[in-house]
DNA sequence: CCTATAAAAGATAGCGCTAACATTTGGAGC
DNA sequence: GCTCCAAATGTTAGCGCTATCTTTTATAGG
């Protein structure tokens, strides 16, 4: 049997339907009315039971599947969750990105994302373009936003989760992430510990986020009296791991004395990693790397590489709980999920 | 007049709608009828362009944002496609997606994903949950389904893409890949050229690509005379870096003679690299590494990786590219796409 | 001025579903 | 038998939009 043409979008009776079985086409087969037919399928107790068994084998002899649509129309409720992240093609979102399906999954809510590619205009785009889905929830990255995107967000009217980080800005209505300053401060802290005396900053993309990591990192290299711009090098092309390699050759050719670099990123530190090896660097003895994120590979390069590991799974599935069980009206403790950061020390530093 | 009466029952606004902006209110405001504000929006060309420009600017001012619910209930058509794949956190499937989404932004598509884990069954669902949503177009990956997801997609009478692989099975719709067989046959024969003796394969997840890449590899390793099952190690286990480190320490402990090894995927690869390089087996010399996608550290892993590269993007934006053109009525040249792959030659053979 | 024709705008009627209210049915209790 | 009440089912009226058809208005030609 073939599929017919898809450019037949009226069916054949010249109707606008697509000749799809409805709520009535069950209804008429069962004998009962169409409200019945859809009381047993969304709410199987206030119907009797035998006639629920009628109904369900109806339904399931004539392959009815209800049409969102019309069921979000008369409900004003979509089932569905709008996500918003930089992009897909970066292991940070797309483990986000599983946290939030994962969720999800269980709870019968649809997920449609868009990626801003790291820019505030396309972001006014997306989220107008998700709000015009009527979402039941949306999340979004970051605290910077234009005002234009804000009012949008409190026009819809609807739960909203901000996420990746917490304690900068005004947080909009709900907030899952980790301190990003932070996060500096601590490998800022840990590399002087470790006695290295000119300590470099490496980064790409330079976002947001980027630059709050890079402001704790340098606040605490100034309080500990260290250098600051001296061996800092950053660049807003977006991050790969050739680039770590190449920002590395570039910062080692200006400054040669530098003895540890924190990389804005994990790619970044790779390709630094691998710079380092094509150069016979020892590490940690000559240089030490240090990168941000922890993923999959870090645990499995050599050296093996230290790292901060950022709770990003935990993130999305929070993120995605917290706006379920807004729209379901449930009570939700906090507004605000500080989810933190662990520093995982290795062989690179 | 206005709708008054009919409505009074549920209270001024309407206690089932969320309050939002509609269409009639735009028109209200302008003095028009709602269908001229729709098509003001939607079919510009058809109405007057001085108040077109009054339209715009009371759709602005009001904050209107369409209710997609509502046109696809009278239009029967939701500017949705459905993505099936098997998991969001690999970077082979990012990829896809990211192509999909690229080629449909432009498009005024939304697209709904669901990831099926590599289980057949889990696929069955989400086909089922993905068809309620009524999507106007359908991607899944792989040419190996049930037979009710089978029905299922019949059924629902929209276009398909199967993408991924050509040249197995039976394609239901339309289809787009490569060959993984020969993909396979390409590296067995690349590796026998380069003269090496004890030719091996690692293969975690061993899906049915994954096999279909190793039968390729093992039937041209067997008409050169070559040992298949000797240096062979799989594992259903699903695939990392770390994993790719253990695959090739037990291939080792068995078979120490072996002195090159076709990783399953880039992944398993790089994890191989790793363990040789802290078991200080030169690579090339001493043992010959490929892997399976070319993904971003592949160039710049030490040594560089050859590896296959396949065309994940485009496989991504053709497949969307192909969906849309048929749901447009648009000519569709040829209802399979086979975009090849590319050996990748580099220092770790 | 009129008619002829195209362009612009409106009226009407649903798309398929469910909220809200209305009615019927089946027992329990007397 | 009857009343009473809860459970089960039905009726009606939209949700917000657009397909289709109809009417009005502008434009041109004689």
């Amino acid at each position: 049997m073939n599929r017919g043409s898809a450019g037949d979008k009226l069916g054949k009776n010249g109707s606008r339907s697509k000749g799809r079985v409805t709520l009535s086409d069950v209804a008429k087969v069962v004998g009962v009315s169409a409200i019945t037919v859809s009381r047993a399928l969304n709410d199987p107790d206030k119907v009797n039971p035998k006639l629920r068994v009628r109904i369900e084998q109806a339904v399931s002899d004539l392959g009815y599947v209800p049409n969102r649509a019309a069921r979000s129309l008369a409900t004003s409720s979509t089932q569905t969750l709008a996500v918003v992240i930089p992009t897909i093609s970066n292991a940070v979102f797309s483990n986000v990105l599983k946290g939030i399906y994962d969720q999800t999954a269980g709870h019968n809510y649809e997920v449609l994302f868009a990626n801003t590619y790291y820019s505030l205009h396309n972001e006014e785009k997306v989220i107008a373009k998700l709000l015009a889905q009527h979402p039941d929830g949306i999340i979004t990255t970051g605290l910077d936003i234009t005002e234009r995107s804000k009012s949008m967000l409190l026009a819809a009217n609807i739960p909203l989760v901000q996420i990746m980080e917490v304690g900068t800005g005004d947080v909009l209505d709900m907030c899952v992430g980790f301190s990003h300053f932070d996060a500096g401060v601590a490998m800022a802290e840990y590399l002087i510990a470790q006695g290295n005396r000119h300590i470099g900053f490496i980064g790409a993309q330079m976002d947001f986020r980027s630059q709050r990591r890079m402001q704790g990192f340098l606040s605490k290299l100034a309080d500990a009296g260290r250098e600051t711009d001296k061996y800092l090098l950053t660049t807003t092309t977006p991050s790969d791991i050739k680039l770590g390699g190449q920002l590395l050759g570039d910062l080692l050719a200006k400054q040669p004395e530098v003895d540890a670099i924190f990389c804005n990123n994990d790619d970044l530190a790779y390709g630094a990693i691998f710079e380092c090896q094509r150069r016979k660097l020892r590490m940690p003895e000559q240089i030490s790397i240090a990168g941000f994120n922890d993923l999959d590979a870090s645990a499995s390069i050599n050296p093996s590489l230290t790292t901060i590991r950022t709770p990003l799974y935990e993130i999305g599935s929070r993120a995605a709980e917290l706006l379920i069980n807004t729209i379901k009206g449930r009570p939700v403790v906090s507004k605000t999920l500080d989810l933190g950061f662990e520093l995982i020390v290795r062989d690179s530093t």
